[in-house]
DNA sequence: CTGAAAGCGCTTACAG
DNA sequence: CTGAAAGCGCTTACAG
């Protein structure tokens, strides 16, 4: 480490005690000094370029000032939008990111609790994997540890931030529906993930707002990968009939749908309407590029890490919906009028 | 921050001073503790569930175990890789991996420069954003900063890893020409970077290996963006005759060409044959799917952990080349033969 | 309005 | 082999 300026460099520089500097630079209103003195300080502080040490700082003040992101995989455009958007909140508020991966939760030993017991980082923000059962291996981490989830409702150990994620399933089926669909499937995701329940809901709302029969083997819940996509595309091809559009719960998984399809010569969206929730660059890159429900990503990001800071500051656990921008369609090419326009 | 553990609780518990469990727990092997008091200190520590205060230890040892990985962006899929090459080689060393955006570079009150002078990072690794000139902008970092840039060939103030450009300009040209083309466009990077130097390079010496003759309106040199891409595409129309295939610099350029292409009615492969640099998962995802020559990004992220490392623990400056494994090909459907086939 | 002092939790010469 | 003490750089009661 560079021998850096200390606050004693800059209090003998500006004729004080360090408690003076000190006083000064935390900016504290309710303090009183004499203008000449602040300003023999701050002059000081700028010509030696004085930054407080964080060590020093972190190890009196008692917190890190670090919060760390856990995700599953960075090589996910969903997370690293999501991972785009804490980072900023995050340095708006002063705070630094630190990235893992969720597998730091895993009970043995675990890292994540490790550097929350280090004062390392002071608090989580956490994507649990899909195939996870259930937040319950948050169970391992100390209860006193802030922690928030994302993607994920209202579960009732932790805070959650979530998107709306019925509106977005809701939102798309009800546009397959506009163009004329009335058979109308779900690629949806693992039944025990919340995005995946909400998603199926506002599916199944829309339709029956529409007063349109669902089909339950229309349904399949394998998870928000293109293999998951690939597979759910097999199923579907298995029990014929075949709707003539579906709703695909993730874009990960719609482009595994859309790979499939091509496998099998099937036209989209000639023969297939395809509408999938998120709208990351994935969407606009294949072929066709894939009709797509934007939802607040990065927003969601954001959300997490203000948050984590109100949880951090003491606040009660809470339970937050982003839900501006509210979902919306954008338009590609992975949809065609239904039998029914 | 929870009332965690001390040293001291240890201490206590085990009936000795904070010297013997600090130095128990240090393991260092030129220390002598009798057997029965190095158990009596592990069992306390363990019941207690004692893990040292980072704060304290980093004040102390003047080190903060944290690194920064600055990127342009993490939503491209080949940092969101490098990424996890470098956290993960970080955790072996037992460092933290704090993720932030080339920004932070940027002169004025650079925040780079700002959190090592805090301690709160012992070293950075950077990569520039391509319309950066050139790596001047890290003349505004002190100089003792430990810091090494990726994607970088040989840069004269800092230490760097890269991966072999040239090599994999080199093997995606080698493949068309083996495949019968001879008239080959290469759809390059911008000039002021070194990978696209060397891509380009490699691109020109396997044609002259081959002794096929190279023509300058096809090459272009407009960046690394799907935007890119597609400008690269028209910029070819204009100029006709149009090569038989061409080799892209990089993945997210080629997901451009092939879209500018499709929106052309052009036929890939049939009319021009495509091989890009870089295997992300897009590669296999667009239509066609793209062939393309692997290389070691992940790799590249973790050697890029390692030499930071080496060069905070006092290593000299150095330029490493990621050469393992090689760039291969990985044939999917952009390809066809040529006419000399 | 300003300063001297304590103490955050740790490691490591130095004594014994 | 073990302990008492100093000191890393900071903030903040407490005194004046």
């Amino acid at each position: 480490m560079p021998a850096v300026t200390r606050l004693r460099d800059a209090a003998e520089r500006a004729g004080v005690s360090v408690s003076v500097v000190s006083r000064v630079l935390s900016e504290d209103p309710s303090l009183r000094v004499r203008e000449d003195t602040r300003a023999r300080v701050l002059l000081a502080v700028g010509e030696l370029g004085y930054t407080h040490n964080h060590a020093g700082r972190a190890l009196r003040l008692r917190w890190s000032g670090a919060i760390a992101l856990l995700v599953p995989d960075m090589n996910n455009a969903i997370f690293a939008e999501v991972s785009r958007g804490v980072e900023i909140a995050a340095g708006e508020a002063d705070l630094v990111m630190l990235l893992g991966r969720s597998e730091w939760l895993d009970p043995d030993n675990s890292r994540a609790a490790r550097l929350c017991q280090q004062g390392r980082v002071d608090g989580l923000i956490v994507q649990l994997r899909d195939e996870e059962k259930s937040p319950e291996i948050l169970g391992m981490l100390p209860p006193q540890v802030p922690a928030v989830l994302i993607n994920w409702h209202q579960h009732r150990g932790l805070s959650s931030v979530a998107i709306d994620d019925e509106e977005a399933g809701r939102v798309a089926t009800a546009f397959l529906l506009e163009l004329g669909h009335r058979d109308i499937g779900l690629v949806g995701g693992f039944e025990q993930t919340s995005t995946a329940r909400a998603r199926e809901i506002g599916y199944r709302r829309a339709l029956a707002d529409a007063g349109v029969a669902r089909r339950a083997g229309w349904t399949t819940r394998l998870g928000y990968t293109p293999e998951a996509g690939r597979a759910a595309f097999a199923k579907l091809l298995e029990s014929p009939p075949l709707p003539t559009a579906i709703v695909v719960a993730n874009v990960n998984a719609a482009a595994g749908v859309l790979a499939a399809a091509r496998d099998a010569r099937f036209a989209v969206p000639e023969q297939l309407s395809i509408v999938t929730v998120h709208d990351t660059w994935i969407a606009d890159h294949t072929t066709p590029a894939l009709t797509a429900v934007r939802v607040p990503t990065y927003e969601l990001g954001a959300e997490a890490a203000r948050t984590l800071t109100r949880v951090m500051h003491g606040g009660r656990k809470q339970h937050v919906m982003v839900s501006d921008p509210p979902p919306v369609v954008v338009p590609r090419s992975t949809h065609a009028p239904g039998p029914y326009a």
